[in-house]
DNA sequence: TCAGTTTGGTGACAAAATCACCGTCGTTTT
DNA sequence: AAAACGACGGTGATTTTGTCACCAAACTGA
């Protein structure tokens, strides 16, 4: 088994490209390895590839020109940055920038070599717009929650959704105020108002979630 | 001049399609007229054509299950629905809604012309996908908008691309409200401290935009 | 060990959202 | 024309969230 042979087999749009496309795009991509934490674009910095991860995370997050960050989404492996990386195309002057957040493997295809398949390949191009349309969807879905969703709420549903396999969050304070787009100190109060409720315990750079049941239904999540 | 004829001439991005191409579009596009208030596209109604705006504006917004209410954006003649249009087709239970502003002049593209054009020509793929582009960074813009910029600051940069020629904006609080994505209390109330500065000048249904320097001057607005 | 940084806690205050009303102004209906 | 109704806007009280200015404890590295 060849990674460099057989990486679009697992991108479940893919898999199914006509086989002289999947040929193309094998041919002509080139896995690359990138270490945690390495910027792989951002203001001033717009890549010559097209990203397809296959594995590790890249966390997409804006600076805005207040002071204040916000983690705008994660692109998982099985995913592509084909939005990201056209919208550096088209502006220059972009604000978001997007950093490894694990060792990430991905395999990195030229913009000539994109714009071919999407000319040759209609399951390429269903992909790329199955690819726009989730983003756009799901920044949709953000823009609600930022805009009408209380703060315990959204606070609950990002603790389901980094906790690992122990139920624990590794993160600060900080970090998760990044991800809400909210104050640190806002943060604090509402993790200490889950604690008194017994939901969770504290320590210096983790959450342990106790309560799974409680957390859940106060996030109204469905996993 | 016959409009069935030209149209295309109108999108800065397509004028320079090559000739067949641009003769493919024109002939398998039909003009359409719609009236002021008409639903162009919703949640369980989505568009079997994509649409290219001749004139008019379309007006997109969303319904939280919070029973909120907030804008996302407009289209505006010389665009096209290009993106939302392939959400609603990758995404049936897509909680946007497309309603006409005006009366609407589109021209409407049935799906799978859409897809040759992308696959045949390369300036009608940078035209999709600069759209794409555009819509993405006007939606990160608006998320860091509706998150971190202040109330009076959103609402004098509203009222000034609200205006029409004569300084004036014919809205209810109610709708400024829905613009912001929030209460119009809040609304109200923002604009009698305007008022009280002799900024504007209020009545039923309107407001005028008396010192625009000022205004604009809180926007920070640059047009 | 000790200085410097990171993390988190706290109180006071400001901004914004929410809730529960209330009058006024137009329109429509009788 | 009078009454009824709905849309529009105003108001006070309260809660939630954001901001500011600190502080102390816990880590880090020299």
């Amino acid at each position: 088994m060849n990674i460099q042979t057989d990486w679009v087999e697992r991108f479940p749009g893919l898999s199914r490209l006509e086989p002289p496309i999947k040929e193309l795009l094998l041919s002509r991509s080139v896995i690359v390895d990138v270490p945690n934490g390495t910027a792989l674009f951002g203001p001033g910095n717009s890549p010559e590839n097209m990203l397809f991860l296959l594995d590790g995370t890249v966390r997409v997050q804006q600076v805005s020109d207040t002071g204040h960050e916000i983690v705008l989404y994660r692109i998982h492996a099985g995913q592509s940055c084909v939005l990201t990386t056209a919208c550096l195309l088209a502006y220059e002057d972009y604000a978001a920038d997007g950093v490894a957040e694990t060792t990430v493997q991905a395999a990195a295809v030229p913009r000539e070599v994109f714009d071919d398949l999407v000319a040759q390949s209609k399951t390429f191009r269903d992909f790329v717009f199955a690819a726009f349309a989730k983003r756009i969807t799901d920044l949709f879905r953000m823009i609600d929650e930022v805009a009408f969703q209380r703060l315990d709420v959204r606070l609950a549903d990002k603790l389901v959704s980094l906790a690992d396999s122990d139920n624990v969050v590794k993160t600060t304070h900080q970090k998760l105020s990044v991800e809400l787009g909210t104050a640190r100190e806002v943060v604090s109060r509402q993790l200490q108002e889950f604690q008194r409720r017994g939901w969770i315990e504290q320590a210096r750079g983790s959450v342990s979630l106790l309560d799974m049941t409680q957390i859940k239904k106060l996030a109204n999540h469905n996993t």
